[in-house]
DNA sequence: TGCGAAGCGGAACGGTGCTCCGTATATTGG
DNA sequence: CCAATATACGGAGCACCGTTCCGCTTCGCA
């Protein structure tokens, strides 16, 4: 498993101050040229905004794409952590809010569905870094519907969080294509009676 | 637009008898290629594999993805066709046995559902021929169900397509993920009465 | 202030899809 | 049956990708 991101290991050797420097420029720069070009921006398009050389960016991330694990990394933190904001409505209401913010922040970043359920070498650690940090409170949303009775208990969390993950892809790409009125739908027959 | 292959265009003036043979042989590597290496099998291979050279490729197809298209163009009306094999069932029934037709399929073609929606250059014309295709069929089906009041009407046959196609990516690149029961899930939402 | 180690830039490599051009061959008029 | 010509061919070459290599620069500490 290539992984292992710089930001992942707590405190080692501490490093120059240049390098330190570079990195958070690399990480700013990526932001930039995904927002602006997608999540195919080139290296050499990001390096070049970060200012420094193609080879920086492989000295702070093994690979393209634990550079683009890094720079969603914090934002995967945040929409973790806006699970708790289920300020007084059902359980249901409460996954339904969170999964239409987790909808929301895959299709703001233009290709970002794409690349996670992509096949393409490299991209293994981003679909990591997603199911670690979003199945458990997924899996929570759902466990507290399912104690209240208002979803059928057979689903799987994963399968659930790569469903919506996929019922996103091509927000972007064909604009008639209604991905939340999908994920709607789908959650839904979550809803429903439905047995086995 | 790229389109334009030679099976689509009616019969022109009649080709050459070695480009006749060489185009037929690269249909048969390529669907070879793609059954063996999956849909990104390099023009190389595919080349290699028919016995010719590279630019006989792009003689016959205009670009790689055009030879997809072609590739898959007739088993494309197989599976039009099938929608026709509603032996007794209810509408709701049909619709649910050619979904899964479809559903088998993409995920039997690696890599098919991931291109079939990906942004990457060129398959914009995958897409279109998919949706002129097969978008009817499911529109047919979903309407006579929506005739008996089995699922709600206020549901795109578009967006329902996109939406099963999408749900059948990473079925071989993420094993534990379990497609169907996500479209069954999806269908099931279909069937629910909840209006808009 | 000097010096070793850590970091740097950009040329270079192997891999794509696609194009160019000199060569070979199928077809057809004599 | 044989030339003459349009048509088709092969593979080297191009531009672009992610990644690696190596000689040079800069940081940080004694």
């Amino acid at each position: 498993m290539p992984g292992k991101t710089p930001a992942t290991s707590g405190a080692g050797p501490r490093k120059r101050s240049d390098a330190r420097r570079n990195e958070q420029a690399l990480l700013d720069a990526a932001a930039a040229a995904f927002v602006a070009t997608g999540i195919d921006a080139t290296v050499r398009e990001i390096a070049s905004r970060a200012g420094v050389g193609i080879a920086t960016i492989y000295r702070h991330f093994p690979t393209r794409a634990d550079l683009v694990v890094a720079v969603f990394r914090h934002q995967l933190d945040a929409l973790a952590a806006a699970s708790d904001g289920a300020d007084g409505g059902t359980p249901l209401d409460a996954l339904r809010s969170w999964v239409g913010r987790f909808a929301d922040f895959l299709i703001t970043k233009h290709g970002l569905a794409e690349a996670l359920h992509s096949d393409q070498a490299g991209f293994e650690s981003l679909h990591a870094e997603f199911v670690d940090r979003l199945l458990p409170v997924l899996d929570a949303l759902l466990q507290d519907c399912a104690k209240n009775g208002q979803v059928r208990e057979d689903v799987r969390a994963y399968d659930l969080m790569l469903a919506i993950g996929n019922l996103c892809i091509g927000a972007d790409t064909f604009p008639d294509y209604r991905s939340r009125d999908m994920i709607d739908l789908l959650l839904t027959g979550l809803t429903a009676p439905g047995g086995h």
